[in-house]
DNA sequence: GCCATGATATATCGAGGTGATATATCGATC
DNA sequence: GATCGATATATCACCTCGATATATCATGGC
């Protein structure tokens, strides 16, 4: 599902394999190590899929489109580096490490459309929801909405199979086993809390203008101030 | 990291590979997937390298140790089965498919310490994390110190290096984007909470009675009740 | 009776992810 | 002027996952 997030970022702009990496990090908070073991081969993948084209990127690319449009390094020092890199450069050779910057095809927007919705045939969890949600503005409000309370059902599901403390097999665990159990019972207690501040606005949005074009809508809950829900026993919770 | 699951399993009782899994399914709460496509080649890793021994549990095993130490199904009707099957034992048959027992040994209980421990060479993250609390009370208040605040100290990391909305890169993020990462953030936030209330009891247990055999120290947090930390910025975090 | 379903139980395979490592270029720092 | 750290691509061995195949038995519907 590397391609997703590949596909995704290079659907905003053209970047290279390092950039990519960063940016990635960068949008999925602390989650994504994204090891280049898994990068490298997956633009490989992709770009024999037709999904995405190289562009060499080394010295005498002098008429490029204004800026912005370019690839960036992203970072200043970098990009000041590749600047002074490409004044130098000598006929065939690189003057740096050439980068190889990608560019997506429109069979690769088709690829990306189908795996950020996810439905009928895409891999679920965490990781999984996580990264479609951070391209979730690429989709409709109600394949968004889908998207959301798919994920929502999963958390709920898994609750209601996951022994609460004092049932039978919770009962015999020592106290370090049970503090584990309760700890993710409590993080996805936490989640389906954070999911239905997202869609409350999801719903609302779609309440007040259903005519908004497909512009970001208005206001998206952004921190979720994590409200605890009661505390009563998570048994038929919300189901 | 199959492996230290196992032997910790394997550390309390013998098992056979379906009931392992269950097992950790009860002791690790939501996360553990754990699929007989990497159960198995790690037991028979284990089993190479003389870590655990197997045992063929097949009929006509009748003189067994006393109720409680042979070797479960987990599920009373399972058991009743295997029972059943065990009557009209074929000679040198198996009247149901045999089951494979595995028992740890000496040097897998070598093998399940260092694991355990994690220090050295030990991987980190969080679900190696869950899996070596879930077995902490096989350390010493000592190691599991020091495995508490390994993790705390990753999560402030993280949580450092992760960019608190409205610096630059998290700026030009969409809402969506910004919610993950924030999500992230605060998921981080209560892990460090939770880790604080388990090393404040590890260490009140520690004052008031630092003879106590190995047995299962008194009261550890189980619940861990969700205190939010205070609303400041996560800059400098208890770090 | 008998057949479908589902739980128990072990095993293997392809696809793909991870962490480590190798290679190369350049700026900075001392 | 040498090392360090960031930039940048690539590959490797090992492992994990999800799917699939196989086999046994209980249960329950017809």
């Amino acid at each position: 599902m590397i391609e997703l997030a590949v596909l995704g970022l290079l659907t905003e702009q053209d970047l290279h394999g390092y950039e990519l990496r960063k940016r990635l990090r960068a949008r999925l908070g602390l989650f994504s190590d994204l090891s280049f073991g898994s990068l490298y081969p997956a633009l490989g993948r992709l770009e024999a899929a037709g999904a995405v084209t190289a562009v060499e990127q080394h010295a005498h690319a002098p008429a490029h489109s204004p800026a912005g449009a370019m690839p960036l390094t992203g970072s200043l020092s970098g990009e000041r580096a590749a600047e002074s890199s490409r004044r130098q450069a000598p006929v065939g050779g690189r003057s740096r490490r050439a980068r190889k910057v990608y560019r997506i095809t429109d069979r690769g927007r088709e690829l990306f459309e189908s795996l950020l919705s996810g439905e009928g045939s895409g891999r679920s969890g965490e990781r999984y929801f996580d990264l479609r949600l951070a391209f979730a503005r690429h989709l409709s409000r109600e394949a968004r909405i889908r998207l959301l309370e798919r994920r929502r059902a999963e958390l709920v599901r898994q609750l209601d199979e996951s022994p609460a403390q004092g049932t039978p097999p919770t009962g015999r665990l020592d106290a370090y086993a049970r503090s584990v159990v309760e700890h993710s019972r409590q993080a996805a207690r936490h989640d389906i809390v954070w999911l239905d501040g997202l869609l409350a606005t999801e719903r609302s949005a779609g309440a007040e203008r259903s005519a908004a074009p497909n512009g970001n809508p208005a206001g998206i809950a952004v921190a979720g101030t994590p409200v605890l829900d009661s505390p009563s026993e998570s048994e038929e919770s919300t189901r």
